[in-house]
DNA sequence: TAAAAATACTCCATAGGTATTTTAT
DNA sequence: ATAAAATACCTATGGAGTATTTTTA
């Protein structure tokens, strides 16, 4: 079975002249004429019948076209398909990013991205996941890019910086510390402190690693998915509770206080990961770029080496 | 853009396996390897990527087999289907025949054919209509086979013939003529007579020419296209209308008496046309052949040169 | 006589082969 | 040590060419 002589015989059918179907095709006309007669042989049955001094299907070749014409068309579909990653401005995009950048920084940098008309033929899949499901999607090929923060010995992925959070700690408005203009790790060991959950990744050890030097583990209270619904927790002021969180927009929504803290790595960064082994299609190249120059990172002098 | 290598592409992505999808293929495994790259080259993305010391597809490789394994399945269905017709136990056969034949004959014909489990996987298309058009569609490849009367300078038409039919006049049981063991053309022409309209085809002309040595033309009184609305109306006695038709078993269901005609020629052939251009394929030959067998035609010496 | 398809023939690109190396278990 | 894929290199087939003939309006 040849295919590209049932796509031949596939043209044929639709042009019903041999002349104009092997100009279409790009080849002499004896070409096509000799490869529909191999096919017909190969098949036994005739797919074209003269008439007059042209030529048209039998019923067995409107027959075979009826398939081959559906069949082909879904190929062709897939192969342009695939094509369109050869250009800058069309293809598909799997983005993968933390939760927490769900509730500002990846919308506006979406919309952005989207609302310049170069990007229109581009399609981005969202992914919201934690650094470690980034890192794995990243290395099985699934996630073109994601945004996380840094995870040790990925030799495969490769890590650049395009943000730095701060790392506030959240009152009640009525919450003793409240007043405060900024507060030690020490000063909070008193208070019942809410925990990332698991499932939100690495941010609770490096909040771990702040208290690492004070007299004393922090009083464990409960456990967190999200800063929403921390946020929501300590508003109440229930056992006077505080967290520690990125610095975000969204939480000024909420009747808490946020107060500085006093610890030189209380800040994050938060990087574009990408595979050191699948290299990038152009459109993805242009979003890793688009990233990068939107972000403008402000790294300090002694913060260039990831923690 | 290569459908045969494509093709490679869908058997690969489903085995993930070169060596075995070679093996599927009767190909070596580096040609197999070779043809997948070269089309990746082509594509200029990746379709497969190692895993271990194997190999599975990338998410574009994904992409492009959902489209390339709906479309190949769709293009291999009429592939096989257009193989069947090498097969004399399958296959599709277009058949026509006469108006008139669909009473009796061709349903015993069909079903016992049909009912032969060799011929389970033969398809037959039916197609009534006048020798007229049977012999147009034999012509054009449209229809196979067509039982239907003799067309002379049909050069392109082989006629068989497979039936005789006697040619009866028919009378109401109150009709003067009704109790006669048979009647001259030539005592039909006081009655008024109902004739076969033009869509009949050629049948009217073939009585008309029974009528030829008579004193007289026939009283014409209507016309109608087939036997058994003739014989509703002669059966009602009205205007004491008679009319000529083929001998059919059908004709005893109504209260009319058959009368015989007593003219040499008043019996026409039955011929079982099929194309002299476009050969048989397999499973219409054995349906000609079927039928031939199946009528076995009592030919008088005098009546072999057709009308 | 002109337009179309079919046939005859020639040729070379490439599909496919074998042998071998690389990679990973 | 073994299983798998990739690479290197060679060979022969068949796809595609040109020239020509046949068919038919």
């Amino acid at each position: 079975m040849n295919f590209n002589a049932l796509y031949y015989f596939k043209v044929m059918a639709e042009f019903q002249h041999y002349t104009r179907a092997a100009q279409f095709l790009c080849i002499s006309q004896p070409s096509l004429s000799r490869s529909i007669s191999v096919l017909e042989e190969e098949l036994g049955i005739s797919l074209f019948q003269k008439d007059g001094r042209n030529v048209r299907l039998t019923k067995y070749g409107e027959l075979l076209n009826s398939y081959l014409s559906k069949g082909f068309h879904e190929i062709e579909q897939g192969y342009n398909l695939l094509n369109q990653f050869k250009k800058k401005d069309s293809g598909i995009i799997d983005f993968s990013f933390l939760f927490i950048l769900g509730y500002q920084f990846v919308p506006t940098l979406i919309n952005t991205f989207l609302n310049d008309s170069k990007h229109r033929n581009i399609t981005i899949n969202f992914n919201q996941c934690n650094t470690a499901t980034s890192i794995s999607k990243i290395k099985d090929g699934s996630v073109d890019l994601g945004l996380c923060t840094y995870m040790p010995d990925e030799p495969e992925v490769n890590f650049t910086p395009v943000l730095k959070q701060r790392l506030v700690c959240i009152t009640s408005v009525n919450h003793p510390l409240s007043a405060r203009s900024s507060v030690t790790m020490e000063e909070l060991l008193p208070y019942p402190f809410i925990s990332y959950t698991e499932s939100a990744g690495e941010i609770q050890s490096f909040i771990n690693r702040l208290f690492s030097d004070c007299s004393t583990d922090p009083l464990h209270f409960c456990t967190m998915a999200e800063e929403i619904t921390m946020a929501g927790l300590v508003s109440t002021n229930h056992n006077n509770c505080i967290a520690i969180v990125p610095d975000l927009d969204v939480l000024e929504n909420f009747s808490i206080k946020k107060i500085p803290i006093d610890h030189p790595q209380a800040h994050r960064n938060i990087y574009l990961a990408a595979s050191n082994i699948h290299p990038m299609v152009p459109c993805v190249e242009v979003f890793f770029d688009f990233i990068l120059s939107y972000a403008s990172f402000p790294l300090e002098a002694d913060n260039k080496v990831p923690f």
